[in-house]
RNA sequence: GUGGCCGUAGCUCAAUCGGUUAGAGCACCGGAUUGUGGUUCCGGGGGUUGCGGGUUCAAUUCCCGUCGGUCACCCCA
């Protein structure tokens, strides 16, 4: 058996690697619509930026090792930390607000399931110097156009959003005690998935009342403003957030997305750093982990840093996302590469000829092969190498017949054949440069 | 880190109750045929049955360990 892959590591054959691009490509395309800024930092950091703001235990989860200087370092496994060092130190001169997005690769040590590898790619796109909602609903709104370009539909995944500011505000008018709330927290993250039971008792033991522990229990089946207003109308604090919320949904219905929305208090985050709005994008089957999850985070720029400026952000990593589209069957398109021309020579063609003809259709930007080898080149019939082209996937095929002119012969599937056999004249072509003949019956075929 | 299930060709799978030299399709390579061509046919390469140990006359098959895969828990960037 040969040697594979590390566990949780992915070999990109070519069948993949088109996925794992057109993923990528997708992504830069959609965020590069609203304007915003690529950078990339360093994937191997000092280990200390990422236990200074998780703690030691992190080390578990982290490729982390010492390096050759004696230096304690971590393959990353995050971006925000690197983005908000690199904000931080140039956080006057910066135009605000920024808007820059990253696809790192990133890495962690754990054993691997389903749409959890110990690698993977994640789209990173964030905010700095915005504290108004307007930038929350723009925030979002790239999430759900992202999936949107991938051929998702509403039927396909939606967003579900809640607000910190909005659920302390509900908790704090349930008169609970801001020590309980890291466990109010834990228990509507679970809610979903724990017996009610257990969440009740956990709420006992945090020390919420019968009546409180109750009402908790029930954030889960308010699903608008409305109807949080009902119930909650009459507190002054929460109705501050909700107003706020209901313009962001306001916003993201003028911006086209609005139908994705669907509020949600169960929506915690497991990050201790989110302050505002946050959002994690789900599979409407419910059959895969969150597609995408971020929020407003505007302390952490200042724990991390030293700058004390409101930021926001989203990631979303290849790993789900490539499940979820193979499952709705938005790959199939995805192809790989082929080339556009393949040279079939006769055994009268030269190779030489062969070689100036290729040489020039690439100057041209036409992706062009041939058998490397001179005596498949020659030797073989031409029905055996035009076999050869379309077994490679070529779109069109050159047959050289005779010395000096090209049949162009296309392969891509059912395309209706030309009446006429079109013959290009190769003869004067030089190597390195346009051909100086008309190529655009070549170019019709290619789609150009 | 804990637990369940699963490891046979590049892929998908087969191999009677434990029994001869572990097979097939697809893919790949070569050839023939088809001569506006992805058809069809013939042939070929490719396996220490994940690895190690045990039971047995005999192990792909049963047992143990280990590694890997997968799913869940934990955790979530």
């Amino acid at each position: 058996m040969s040697p594979k892959a590390l566990p949780g590591f992915r070999d990109f054959y070519p069948a993949e690697f088109a996925i794992r691009a057109h993923i990528l490509d997708t992504w830069r395309r959609i965020v590069r619509r609203y304007a915003f800024m690529e950078y990339d930092g360093p994937p191997l950091e000092p280990l200390e930026l990422y236990t200074q703001k998780s703690g030691d235990e992190i080390v578990g989860q982290l490729y982390a090792f010492d390096d050759k200087g004696g230096r304690s370092v971590a393959m990353r496994p995050e971006m925000t930390p690197t983005f908000a060092r690199m904000v931080a130190s140039r956080a006057q001169a910066l135009r605000k607000p920024v808007r820059w997005f990253a696809v790192p690769q990133l890495f962690r040590y754990e054993r691997q399931q389903k749409g959890r590898l110990r690698e993977h790619f994640q789209l990173n796109v964030d905010i700095v110097g915005e504290s108004d909602v307007l930038a929350d609903a723009e925030l979002l709104s790239i999430a759900i156009e992202i999936c949107r370009a991938f051929g998702l539909d509403r039927s396909d995944f939606y967003a579900r959003v809640s607000d910190r500011r909005l659920l302390n505000a509900l908790l704090a008018s349930l008169e609970i005690d801001a020590d309980a709330w890291p466990a109010v927290y834990a228990v509507l993250d679970k809610l979903e998935r724990q017996p009610r039971e257990i969440s009740a008792e956990k709420l006992a033991t945090a020390g919420l009342s019968a009546q409180a522990a109750d009402a908790v229990l029930g954030f889960g089946a308010f699903d608008t403003v409305d109807a949080l207003r009902e119930r909650f109308g009459g507190s002054p604090d929460v109705v501050v957030h909700l107003d706020r919320f209901a313009q962001y949904a306001q916003h993201l219905t003028a911006l086209g997305v609005g139908e994705f929305l669907r509020l949600d208090l169960t929506i915690v985050r497991g990050l201790a750093y989110y302050t505002g709005i946050v959002f994690e994008l789900f599979d409407a089957q419910g059959e895969f982990r969150a597609i995408c999850g971020g929020g407003r985070y505007d302390n952490l720029l200042q724990s991390l840093g030293g700058v004390d400026l409101p930021a926001l952000g989203f990631g979303m990593g290849d790993v789900v996302l490539g499940e979820l589209l193979a499952a709705r069957g938005k790959l199939s398109a995805v192809g790989t590469p082929a080339a556009d021309v393949w040279l079939v020579a006769s055994e009268h063609t030269p190779v030489a000829d062969i070689l100036r003809v290729a040489s020039s259709l690439r100057a041209a930007d036409v992706s062009v092969e041939y058998a490397l080898n001179a005596d498949k080149l020659h030797g073989r019939k031409t029905t055996a190498s035009i076999k050869d082209a379309q077994k490679a996937g070529a779109r069109v095929a050159l047959v050289f017949r005779e010395a000096g002119q090209a049949e162009v012969l296309p392969l891509a599937g059912d395309a209706p054949l030309p009446a006429d056999r079109t013959v290009l004249d190769t003869s004067d072509w030089s190597p390195t440069s346009v051909p100086h003949t008309d190529l655009s019956p070549l170019f019709q075929h290619l789609g150009r």
